[in-house]
DNA sequence: GTGAAAGCGCTAACAA
DNA sequence: TTGTTAGCGCTTTCAC
């Protein structure tokens, strides 16, 4: 592989003066850099990624922290994953995967101080998460899908869950429903909580109320046996409700099996849309699911471009970004029934 | 940071003997090495990697090239790309999430050119595929998630469709099944077609005709609303059938809608077993499907392991591997029917 | 408008 | 058993 001195030999130049026709930092003669360019392409040159880097202490690699099954892998996480590695690399940058239990968080620090890394994005982020702690103190630079608690002095691209909720609920509202019933995600595991779940309990809360609607809230794992037994409840706490909004893709699965098992018709008995699942997952429902959908790839773009416009110091940036994503109305939803469900 | 010299200050040795203390490429005297390791303790010390890339001309970086949505992201897609990683990183590797379309492949040529690619893995390999001409061509190291027509001179990792096409048909003639149908992927595009439909069709109408049922084959696009309409198909023309092996695993979903609308239980009227689906989307199936389940982390890990190994000239390898999967029998297949289905 | 040279941090050939 | 030194390919300061 020709490297800058056989550029600059067969050119007629020095080495330094390559560099400049390339970065442009300083003025060169045209017929110089004509010179120079032919050169380049005669020799099929490339620069080199490593002495650049190593040069400029800057690798142009981002780790893609992605949480080990904490939560079980969701289908929609390739889609965040997938936009952030086509946006860095839009930028000049590379995604490295790096699939990381929380607990071996430190890992990454060790290759950041090893100069690998030039920041990281974190998935799936809890509402005091301790990585972004540690993150912060050594001093790595990275953005989150998702949000802590504290937003201080941080790069993220997150759900509006808030905007989101409410759009589902007076989607729903608007059908005439006022028995709501809220499927969260579970509530178990307190401190570790995603800001997901305890953001979307909350706005289902305050915009039912706003819109004068009753709404309870069921909680279940992610799972669609899990789901199932959320019907159950349903069925035995909460059949006079005529609408449920979904925080719960997994379960929603279940959820719905079971109503429809007890011979529930789904739309006309019940109206149910999901603000957490995929437009295939949306699909794969039967009916297909009205859904307000999650802007992910939007979501994995930001938390990519935003980092590395930081590592850049640029300022024309918006760190803090949020997206609630569209309604989609498909055939899951419908006006409220009155009475009783027909069955 | 610290240094290689800093730690050479500190310990009183050359900068050459910290090197050597960290290689083991030769002997260093106990109580000097103990003296190196305590500096580079005390120092907080990384070796930074981009230094030691350009000095070695091995940026242990491997793309995973993702192709990008010819056939959809199935969500199966991202167990293979974890694995991948997680081997890689075990291994002292990374692996750059490399989302390409089947002709911007020039551009991994371009990267791994300019030294910042050790070499790559492709995903959704045709059977004769350009990208792998590219590939060897350029002399760039690669493994394959899938396999050529022409396997010479490469590391792949693969499914044995045969075996796994074979199991799912013995399964069925075991339990009866004599009429049976292959659910399989859209032929239409011959120049691409994915070594997966070629191999197991084949293997389908062998594995048939050796253990004596009669086999149709159904095409389909990957999709539910093609599956719907195989299911019409199927309906029309091959209802006196019993069982199904599907390859079509989004496909098969609206297969098996057509037919429970039509009034068919799956499991007493047809049996159904699935050879491309993931264990999440077996159980999202209702009822919840029999499988061979692609082993896709094993395939991933494998791809990553064998072209690691060829990257650093280690010659106990296995380049060429095939895995089956596991017959995980659920709910979706039994005894075959006699007479008509019950509707 | 251009060139010379030092140095990013590490490794390995050569020397002792 | 250890040290010296050249150099991987690039960038950037300093000099003209």
């Amino acid at each position: 592989m020709a490297k800058r001195a056989d550029v600059a030999r067969l050119a007629g130049v020095a080495e330094s003066t390559v560099s400049y026709a390339l970065t442009g930092a300083r003025p060169i003669a045209e017929e110089t850099k004509a010179r120079i360019f032919k050169a380049m392409a005669d020799l099929d040159y490339r620069p080199n990624a490593m002495a650049q880097a190593l040069r400029s202490g800057n690798s142009k690699m981002i780790a893609m922290l992605f949480g080990d099954q904490e939560r079980g892998i969701s289908d929609g996480d390739i889609e965040y994953v997938l936009a952030a590695a086509n946006e860095a690399r839009s930028l000049g940058y590379h995604l490295i995967l790096w699939p990381v239990r929380r607990r071996a968080i430190e890992d990454v620090v060790i290759q950041a101080d090893s100069g690998l890394l030039a920041g990281a994005i974190l998935m799936e982020v809890s509402l005091d998460d301790d990585r972004v702690k540690l993150l912060k103190k050594h001093g790595i630079k990275f953005s989150l899908i998702g949000r802590t608690r504290d937003k201080a002095d941080t790069i993220f691209a997150d759900r509006d869950f808030e905007a989101a909720t409410r759009l589902a609920i007076s989607h729903l509202v608007n059908l005439g429903h006022k028995d709501l019933v809220f499927l969260s995600t579970s509530n178990a595991n307190v401190e570790e909580k995603i800001g997901a779940t305890v953001r979307s309990e909350k706005a289902a809360i305050a915009a039912a109320k706003e819109l004068g609607a009753s709404l309870s809230i069921i909680h279940s794992e992610n799972s669609i046996q899990d789901g199932l037994e959320a019907a159950e409840e349903f069925l035995k706490k909460h059949s006079k409700c005529t609408g449920v909004v979904s925080l719960n893709a997994e379960g929603l699965i279940g959820f719905g099996r079971g109503l429809q098992r007890d011979g529930w018709n789904i739309a006309t008995d019940v109206s149910i849309i999901c603000i957490s699942t995929t437009n295939a997952g949306a699909l794969a429902f039967d009916p297909p699911l009205t859904t307000v959908t999650p802007p992910a790839s939007e979501i994995g773009a930001a938390a990519a471009r935003e980092l590395i416009r930081a590592l850049e110091g640029q300022d024309d940036n918006e760190p803090q970004k949020l997206f609630v994503g569209d309604l989609v109305v498909r055939e899951s939803t419908g006006p409220a029934r009155v009475g009783k469900p027909k069955r």
